[in-house]
DNA sequence: AAGTGGACCTGCTAGC
DNA sequence: TGCTAGCAGGTCCACT
């Protein structure tokens, strides 16, 4: 589900209603992706500060240390001031005098995990590879450019793999290679200077787009509040197999990569 | 170092 | 109608 749109939607949509609560108990379900690292009880007590997000993790501080949360392939949160009994996907509460933040993660690759502090283990080691956030200034032409050089990888991976710049996933990665006009099979070295800024431009694009109409809700994604979002709706190459692209009616093509499905017009997007 | 493939887990759907 | 194969928004790890 989540990819930065998704993430930040969430976390926009409960951030400033947690801020300040004081933690009343925690629940945990089945195991998730790690296991917490804290006893539950430890939390209790602690008041919640500002909520953040790094690439597709929200930060959750608390007086000792914080949670640092990753929904994963089909996680969503949820705040609210009263909550039905948890249900089979239910795996974390974090009841609160304000409300009880509910992770739901039918597939369970998401995560809570407590931390000392961002600098310190374990969040710091899952924050180590993360590229640089596709919002900040440092995230030009130039940067790509040679973070790129010498990679033979076809730039969808590269996109993907995080290390770059953060957020961009499965959908995201092909909406902005349709945008960028590049064939998502292009060896990641050999795009010019000029095709990167076209890139830049597209990512930010893309997803400040998709922040805009509350991300995409493909099957089951909610806000903390349980609005859907509303990309998916005006997605260009997306789960579009066979359909006419929108610029030039060329069937949209859906090839593997990485044991993943990309999706690019053959029309629009070249190498 | 960079690239590749498998692993984690559950639910849904297309096709036989 | 019922089963199975394949697919799904992420990312870590082992191996070449």
């Amino acid at each position: 589900m989540p990819e930065l749109p998704e993430v930040e939607v969430t976390r926009l949509s409960f951030a400033d209603r947690i801020h300040g609560a004081r933690v009343e108990s925690v629940r945990l379900g089945k195991p998730l992706r790690w296991p917490l690292g804290c006893e539950p009880a430890r939390l209790t007590g602690q008041t919640v500060g500002p909520v953040s997000r790094r690439g597709k993790y929200l930060w959750l501080p608390l007086d000792e240390g914080g949670l640092l949360l990753h929904l994963g392939m089909s996680g969503s949160l949820r705040f609210a001031p009263e909550v039905p009994a948890p249900g089979l996907h239910d795996h974390f509460d974090l009841a609160t005098d304000r409300g009880v933040l509910r992770l739901h993660d039918p597939r369970r690759f998401g995560a809570v995990v407590w931390s000392p502090s961002l600098d310190a283990d374990p969040a710091r080691k899952l924050l180590a590879t993360l590229g640089i956030e596709p919002f900040d200034a440092g995230f030009t032409a130039s940067y790509l450019h040679q973070r790129l050089r010498g990679r033979r990888t076809p730039i969808k991976q590269a996109l993907l793999a995080g290390d770059i710049v953060v957020g961009v996933g499965n959908i995201y990665a092909s909406e902005a290679l349709f945008g960028a006009g590049i064939d998502p099979r292009t060896a990641a070295g050999r795009i010019s200077l000029a095709r990167c800024q076209r890139l830049v431009d597209a990512v930010r694009h893309t997803l400040q787009r998709a922040l805009q109409v509350g991300g995409s809700t493909l099957r089951d994604f909610r806000n903390a509040e349980g609005q859907s979002g509303y990309f998916q709706l005006e997605t260009q190459v997306y789960d579009r197999e066979g359909q006419p692209c929108r610029t030039c009616s060329a069937p949209v093509r859906r090839i593997q990569q990485g044991q993943r499905s990309t999706f690019f017009c053959p029309g629009c997007q070249r190498r």
